[in-house]
DNA sequence: TTGAAAGCGCTAACAC
DNA sequence: GTGTTAGCGCTTTCAA
C-alpha cells in the first residue's frame, strides 16, 4: 500500500498538497491536482482506512452479533444487513454468540474498544432467559449505539426492529379457525424466548376472539433437550382428533408435516398445518408448507438504515422501534 | 473510551509510563505498576484497537468473502471460521459476493486498504466460470495473503482448503454399485463449478473401475435457470428403470427424494439416493437422506489456522493445500 | 525508574 | 497555491 508520504516524495510536493488534491480541495492549482491524481492512480493509491478511522474516530464499521448463523432466519437477516451496509459504505464485523451470554457480552466488550461505530444484534437465548442487561448498559454508557432485532430486551432503551409476532400468530390461528378446525395444536419449542411467548399469546387471543366457533387450542411446549421428532409423534398418538397445527418456530412445522405424512394423513383435508419460517425450507416439503413468512432480509436492511441514520446524525435523535410486516403464505398444507 | 493520555493525567505520570506499566514492562516500579493498573481498571481502560492497528500495521482482522450465506454449507463454514478466529483473537469482516464477480472484486479491493490482514474466501460462481484472476493477483501483489476454500482458483498460488470431491463422489458411487444398482443417474446442477466437475469425474471413475458389474451412469446437467423440481420429475418419467441417484449438490438429492416419494417408490428397496450435504437438511426428509457429509465447520477452522499461521510467521512459509476429510453417511435412502 | 519524542497515515488549521 | 504543524492513541527508543 502506497502512502500519501510516498506519493508526495515522488511528486516533490508536500503531503498536505497531495491530500488536498486528492480530496478535491479548491485550494490546489488545477495543474497540480491533475498531476497528483495521475500519479495516485498509477500507483493505485487508496487511503488507509485505519488511519482515517483514528483521525475521525469513526470506523465506518458495524458490529453484528448473531445468536446462530445456522438458523436460516438469522442467515437471511445477515444477508440483508450485509447488503444494506455495503450500500451505505459500511463494513460489518460479525460475531456469533451461539446463544451463550458470555460470548455475547465478550463480543460486545471486545468490539467496543474502537473497532465499530455501533451494534446490530439479536439477543442470545441464555441472555434473554436470565434477563442479563448490564452488558448492554455498559456499551450504551460509552455512547455506542445498539440496535436490537427480533429478540429484543424490553428493559433496554435502544432502537429496535421487530416483527409483529402477536399479530402474525393471531392471523395464522384465525385462518385455521375459519377453516373450521376444532382441535388445534400449538407447537412451541421456543417458549423461553420473548417471540415465543408473543406468538403463543397471539394464538390464544385468536381462539378467544372466536369463542363461538368452539375451536380448541392446546399448547405443547417442547424443551430444547427433547427430541422434536419423537415428541411430535407421541403427540399424534395421544391425540387422534387433531385437525390443525400451528408451529411457531422455524422447523417444527416441517417435522409435524413429515409426521402427518407418515401416518397417511390427508393434508390439508384432514389436517391443516401452518409453520413460521422463511421460504427456504419449502423445496424440502411435500405438500408445500403454508407459513407465516418473516421478511428476514427486510429486517436486516431496516436495521442498518436506522443505525446508520443515528450514527451519521449530528443531533441526538429519538429512539425508534420499527415493526416489519409479515405475510401469511397459504400454500398446500391449508385449505 | 478512556485513553492512555487521560489516565496519565489522572495519575500524574507520563503516557509512556502508563503504557509500560499496563504492558507489564519490567522498567516500571512495582508500586507504580500497581497504582496504574488499579486506576486503569477503575476507569475500565481498554487499548484502542484502531490506534494499535495503525501502530503495528496489523489489524488482527480477517476479511471473509462468501458467495452465498443462504447456502447452508457456507453458513457452516462461516460458523467454523468465526469460532476459530475468536479463539485466535481475530475479528472477521464478512462480505457476501452473492456469486457475482464485481462484488467479489470490489470487496477485496475495499478491504485491502488496510482493513484486514488477510482473506479467507470461496470464489463466486461468475468469477469461476469466467476464470477471472486479476483481482486475486492484485491483492497478492500487495502482500496480503488469501486463503481459498472449497471453490478455489487453480491458477492462483495461495493457501487452499478443499475437500476431496473426487474421492467423495467415487466412494458414494461405488456404494451404489455394490448395492447392485444398474441404472444410476448423476444429477449435476453445479457443472460450471470446479467442485461439480470433480465430483462428476469421481462418479464416472467409480463406474469405470467396476466395469464388470455392468452398472450404468447417466449424467444429467441441470442449468441454474431451469426449475430443479420439474426437471427431476421429467427425469423420472422418461427413465423408468432408475434404481440409483447420486446428487452432487446441496439440495437436489432432497428434491429427488421427494419426487420418488410422490411416485410411491419404495426407498431404498427400489431406488437408492445419495446426496451431498451437511446434516442440516435431514430433519426435513423422510426417509432420512444418505449423504456425503462435508465437514463444513472443519473447513472453516482449518482455514483460519492456516491463514493465521501465515500472518504471524516471521519467515515466509510454503503455500499449502489442505484436504479435509468427508464421510459417507448411509442413512435410510440406501441399503 | 521515569519521561520525552518520534512515528504509524491521515486531515485541517494556519502560515507563508 | 503550497507547505508546516499538530494531533488522533499507541508503542518504543533513547535520554535523564
Amino acid at each position: 500500500m502506497i502512502t500519501l508520504k510516498e506519493l508526495a516524495e515522488k511528486l516533490n510536493v508536500s503531503i498536505s498538497t497531495v491530500s488536498k488534491a486528492l480530496n478535491g480541495s479548491s485550494e490546489i492549482g488545477e495543474a497540480t491536482v491533475a498531476r497528483v491524481k495521475e500519479v495516485a492512480k498509477a500507483y493505485n493509491y487508496k487511503p488507509n482506512r485505519v488511519a482515517l478511522s483514528l483521525k475521525n474516530s469513526k470506523t465506518k464499521t458495524i458490529g453484528v452479533i448473531i445468536p446462530d448463523i445456522l438458523n436460516h432466519f438469522f442467515a437471511k437477516v445477515l444477508y440483508g444487513i450485509e447488503k444494506e451496509s455495503a450500500k451505505q459504505g459500511y463494513n460489518i464485523i460479525t460475531c456469533l454468540s451461539n446463544e451463550v451470554f458470555e460470548k455475547e457480552a465478550n463480543s460486545l466488550e471486545l468490539l467496543a474498544n474502537g473497532s465499530v461505530d455501533g451494534f446490530i444484534m439479536s439477543i442470545a437465548q441464555e441472555t434473554q432467559i436470565n434477563k442479563h442487561t448490564e452488558h448492554f448498559k455498559d456499551i450504551l454508557d460509552q455512547k455506542i449505539p445498539i440496535l436490537m432485532f427480533d429478540r429484543v430486551a424490553d428493559a433496554i432503551a435502544c432502537d429496535k426492529v421487530i416483527i409483529n409476532d402477536f399479530k402474525a400468530a393471531y392471523n395464522a390461528t384465525t385462518h385455521l379457525i375459519k377453516e373450521g378446525r376444532k382441535n388445534i395444536i400449538l407447537i412451541n419449542n421456543i417458549d423461553e424466548l420473548s417471540v415465543g411467548k408473543l406468538r403463543a399469546k397471539g394464538c390464544f387471543k385468536a381462539i378467544e376472539d372466536a369463542k363461538y366457533t368452539k375451536s380448541n387450542l392446546t399448547e405443547i411446549k417442547i424443551g430444547k433437550t427433547t427430541d422434536l421428532e419423537t415428541e411430535i409423534e407421541t403427540l399424534f398418538n395421544k391425540n387422534k382428533t387433531i385437525d390443525g397445527i400451528i408451529a411457531i418456530d422455524n422447523i417444527s412445522g416441517v417435522i409435524a408435516l413429515n409426521s402427518a405424512n407418515k401416518r397417511g394423513c390427508n393434508i390439508p383435508k384432514d389436517i391443516s398445518i401452518i409453520g413460521f419460517s422463511d421460504d427456504n425450507v419449502l423445496p424440502f416439503t411435500s405438500p408445500k408448507l403454508s407459513t407465516v413468512t418473516q421478511h428476514s432480509d427486510a429486517i436486516g436492511e431496516a436495521s442498518v438504515k436506522i443505525l446508520v441514520k443515528r450514527l451519521e446524525s449530528k443531533e441526538p435523535i429519538e429512539i425508534v422501534t420499527k415493526t416489519i410486516d409479515f405475510s401469511l403464505n397459504l400454500r398446500e398444507t391449508t385449505l
